[in-house]
DNA sequence: TACCAGGAGAAAA
DNA sequence: TTTTCTCATGGT
């Protein structure tokens, strides 16, 4: 990855969007469980469930640890998937009480911590990633469908990259700062929502001048 | 009606 | 090891 087209990229988007606050959810345990819900999901179905667990007054490592998985999936019914997520919910917050909780997690190394999410069942890549850097604020970087999708039409990766290795190149050309990729992949996302879904829709993009696919 | 959304795991090849 | 299939609601 070169470093100067990575700066300049978030340069036009932070200019283009400005700050973007993320993540958009409130403490840790809900970041994760956020992370958990979003996965293949818009985000406004995410926020319907989580709703349903705050209602419901469910949102705690150890209530959801405990709770029926009928119930749990009838909570987060919006989000979609609910049957494969309320699994995969109740196996972080298992995880979350065995180890002592979010603070005992803040005193692990990244690197422990990571390979410790990417053990818990329905945590993969991404998702252990914005565990990290939203809830933890570890300086990971995220890469999500977006990333690939933006810089591989920019020809700036390989769409089928490797996660780890497309992760590892964002992360040296940016140096470790996580105030960056926290804006950074947000502005990703702001972006492929907004105007990079379709090839048309580059006429008006902020990064077309850097735009191989760009319509003439 | 068809497609897509801030993926991951299991099964099949 | 890589590819394909499955999971599912809600908005456009």
């Amino acid at each position: 990855m070169n470093t100067a087209a990575c700066r300049d990229v978030y340069r036009r988007l932070q200019s283009t969007y400005g700050p973007q606050g993320w993540w958009p959810a409130q403490g840790t345990f809900e970041v994760m469980v956020g992370a958990v819900l979003t996965q293949n999901t818009a985000w406004v179905n995410v926020e319907r469930a989580i709703a349903n667990l705050r209602a419901a007054r469910a949102l705690a490592p150890a209530t959801i640890a405990q709770a029926p998985l009928p119930q749990l999936a009838e909570w987060i019914r919006p989000s979609g998937y609910f049957n494969v997520k309320a699994r995969r919910l109740q196996a972080m917050a298992c995880w979350l009480v065995e180890r002592g909780g979010v603070a005992a997690l803040r005193r692990v190394d990244t690197d422990t911590l990571r390979s410790e999410l990417l053990a818990v069942h329905g945590i993969g890549p991404e998702t252990a990633d914005d565990i990290l850097l939203y809830a933890f604020d570890r300086p990971v970087f995220v890469i999500d469908a977006y990333t690939r999708r933006i810089f591989g039409r920019l020809t700036l990766v390989s769409k089928d990259t490797h996660y780890e290795h497309l992760r590892a190149a964002f992360e040296q050309a940016l140096g470790p700062d996580v105030s960056l990729f926290n804006e950074y992949h947000a502005l990703i996302v702001r972006h492929g929502k907004d105007v990079c879904k379709t090839k048309p829709q580059c006429a008006g993009c902020c990064l077309r001048e850097r735009c191989a696919s760009r319509m003439a």
